[in-house]
RNA sequence: GGUCCCGUAGCUCAGCUGGAUAGAGCAACUGACUUCUAAUCAGUAGGUCUCAGGUUCGAAUCCUGACGGGAUCACCA
């Protein structure tokens, strides 16, 4: 039984026989006790002095003195001012690490039979991932992680934006201008490949639009659309999609493109198919370096009609209306949100309508009674309708439907922007951290000894968790900056500090070799690094709980410094192997162990792998 | 303008279901490698928790209002 319950009982019983007061164990805080104070936990005592007239001083006293005499595993314990310090017994911690230290799985939850579907990454095909899509993907794939260690069956998802008019850019431009290049021919990474051709896009369009800014037709558009006195530059900037619409050569190209992909032109499907070829193959070795897999992906080309069923048995039972127009909406404004529309006056379905039939074709195809969408903070309003949608719609999933919402991630020098050629490239990032790392361990030359590519596999590893800590620490919620120096950092508290206490475990426990533990009996008297590093070990399944409760990665990813932190100080001033007794030494191997498994285990729900050595 | 999110050390972030003297890391400065990995440890310095009210024995935390930053309010996706 865990001490915090132990304790809670105590307490209540304690209530009811000093004082003749019924409470409820949760009632109560029950806090670890602060490191300046004598203490594993303190019980605020002030909440008391409600229901007892005494001087909280006086009620910490009878209290204490009530739980030494009657609670097992309860030592000790101080009153100062209103807070009563309990010391537990050092057997309690013993006992509870000779329970959990030989448990690899330590901390995560047996599975309960339930199941959770997390879509995460939805990328566009014709531009290869970004900062922002690193982010997406870390949170998403480390949020399904804890899912699994919080008990969960898992199943991860993506929808892959593959139509639209962007995609007909790139096509265009590459049928245009290409003269057959391939990723192949032209050496380049595929989905950079394409990426290229739509820059090239829309490098050909200014040119092209600027030319056109000196004809009459131009000039007359000017005169007599500008506001006030604005000047031509200033007119054209925002005169830029009209113009796409209307006038370009180029626009119309590509509108007459997507025409014809969506009537199914075979040669039009054939370029389409061939240049999102290349944007998967792109993408799989972006996912493959990132360490993260997915079940199955749906693909919006497939997806955009779905809906309109759904919404056709909505207008039955009167959630959605139609005006005369022949739209179809719905009215959520009691919902504080406004009306929406859902399907057009020809019919055709919106992104709200095609999210309505996507969520429908992955309930039955997986049956998950909660949904994670890890998608940008930009969208909580899309989300919002959705959900609300959904619910009003009756599914019986609605309940359990999830927008992991995260913030934008922002450069020291402000927002990314693609236009202003300040977007942060995955593939780009992944190798300077990974170069990063390779400097550093060349210096300190720990790996000399080592084949190059034992090498290689050890620092790719440290570089990723020192750009994977970096992202995953900072709360999903808030808005990051990230400044890419900082995220090659791999001192402090980062992922290769944590790596490092992991590894000094085990550089540590191969040398001992396969001890007799069993003189861990006899250690009885915990030093205070050690009884931290229990008392953190003892936190662990709590912060995953909590942490798959609240979608939170930041949680566990500060709990692996923590940990690392405490184990980093016990190492600094203790021996272990050579510790001054055998007890201690069985002891402190056991204690290692256990840190050992923790470290992994954290790490892993992190996505962040663990090398032997570094 | 409506709605939502954010504001904590020079910088990046914890803490926010109310509890003791607000914590880490980076950057700066001091020290510790004959000893299980110094990618480590110990220390110094750095704060009007944006501001003003309110609730409370007690507020960074809850409430109200201002100020500053961001997102969103498409028959785009």
């Amino acid at each position: 039984m865990n001490i915090v319950n132990i304790i809670q009982q105590g307490v209540v019983q304690g209530a009811a026989q000093l004082y003749n007061l019924e409470i409820k164990g949760e009632d109560f805080p029950l806090s670890t006790t602060r490191k300046e104070f004598e203490g594993d936990y303190t019980l605020v005592v002030f909440p008391f002095t409600k229901h007892i007239k005494k001087s909280p001083e006086a009620i910490g006293q009878e209290l204490g003195a009530f739980l030494v005499e009657q609670v097992q595993y309860i030592k000790d314990f101080n009153v100062i001012k209103g807070f009563l310090n309990l010391v537990v017994d050092d057997q309690y911690w013993l006992e509870f690490l000779q329970d959990i230290y030989q448990n690899p799985q330590y901390g995560t939850q047996p599975a309960n039979g339930r199941k959770v579907m997390v879509e995460y990454c939805s990328p566009n095909t014709n531009k290869p991932l970004h900062l922002g899509h690193i982010r997406n993907i870390l949170l998403g794939w480390s949020v399904s992680k804890i899912y699994e260690a919080a008990g969960y069956d898992v199943v991860r998802v993506q929808i892959i934006n593959d139509r639209g008019i962007a995609i007909c850019k790139s096509m265009l431009a590459w049928k245009k201008f290409g003269e057959g290049a391939t990723p192949e021919s032209t050496n380049t990474k595929s989905d950079h490949f394409v990426g290229d051709f739509y820059v090239l896009f829309e490098k050909k369009f200014q040119e092209e639009y600027k030319a056109w800014q000196k004809s009459e037709e131009a000039l007359a558009i000017y005169t007599e659309k500008k506001k006030g006195e604005q000047i031509p530059e200033e007119f054209f900037k925002t005169y830029k999609d009209q113009y796409f619409n209307l006038y370009s050569s180029l626009g119309k190209a590509a509108r007459e493109m997507l025409l014809a992909w969506e009537a199914h032109d075979p040669d039009t499907i054939e370029l389409w198919k061939l240049m999102n070829g290349w944007v998967y193959a792109g993408f799989d070795s972006t996912f493959d370096k990132l360490g993260v897999t997915f079940d199955k992906l749906y693909y919006e080309s497939n997806t955009y009609l779905l809906g309109r069923e759904t919404v056709d048995q909505g207008l039955n039972s009167g959630v959605f209306f139609r005006l005369e127009d022949g739209s179809v909406w719905i009215d959520l404004e009691d919902a504080k949100l406004d009306k929406k529309l859902v399907l057009r006056k020809d019919g055709t379905s919106v992104y709200i309508t095609q999210d309505i039939g996507t969520a429908q074709m992955r309930y039955q195809d997986f049956g998950a009674e909660k949904m994670i969408y890890v998608v940008a903070d930009e969208q909580n309003y899309h989300f919002q309708v959705l959900f609300e949608i959904m619910k009003r719609l009756g599914e019986p999933y609605a309940a359990g439907l999830y927008h992991l919402s995260y913030g934008m991630v922002d450069l020291p020098s402000g927002k990314m922007k693609s236009r202003e050629g300040t977007v942060v490239d995955a593939d780009d990032l992944i190798a300077e951290v990974v170069q990063e790392a390779w400097l550093n361990s060349k210096e300190r030359g720990s790996l000399a000894d080592m084949t190059p590519e034992a090498q290689q596999e050890v620092i790719r590893k440290i570089g990723l968790a020192a750009l994977k800590f970096f992202i995953v620490k900072v709360h999903p919620k808030k808005r990051m900056i990230f400044d890419p120096k900082e995220s090659v950092d791999l001192q402090g508290q980062t992922g290769p500090y944590v790596q490092n206490a992991f590894v000094r475990c085990s550089s540590m426990l191969n040398k001992a070799g396969n001890p007799d533990l069993s003189a861990a009996r006899e250690y009885t008297t915990l030093e205070t690094a050690e009884k931290d590093i229990i008392a953190q070990l003892y936190q662990f399944p709590e912060v995953i709980k909590q942490a798959a409760e609240t979608y939170d990665p930041s949680m566990v990813a500060m709990y692996s410094y923590e940990l690392a932190k405490a184990f980093h100080r016990f190492w600094h001033d203790y021996r272990i192997l050579q510790a001054e007794s055998e007890a201690a030494k069985a002891f402190r191997i056991q204690l290692s162990i256990a840190v050992r498994n923790a470290l992994r285990t954290g790490l892993d729900l992190l996505g962040i792998e663990t090398p032997e050595r570094m």
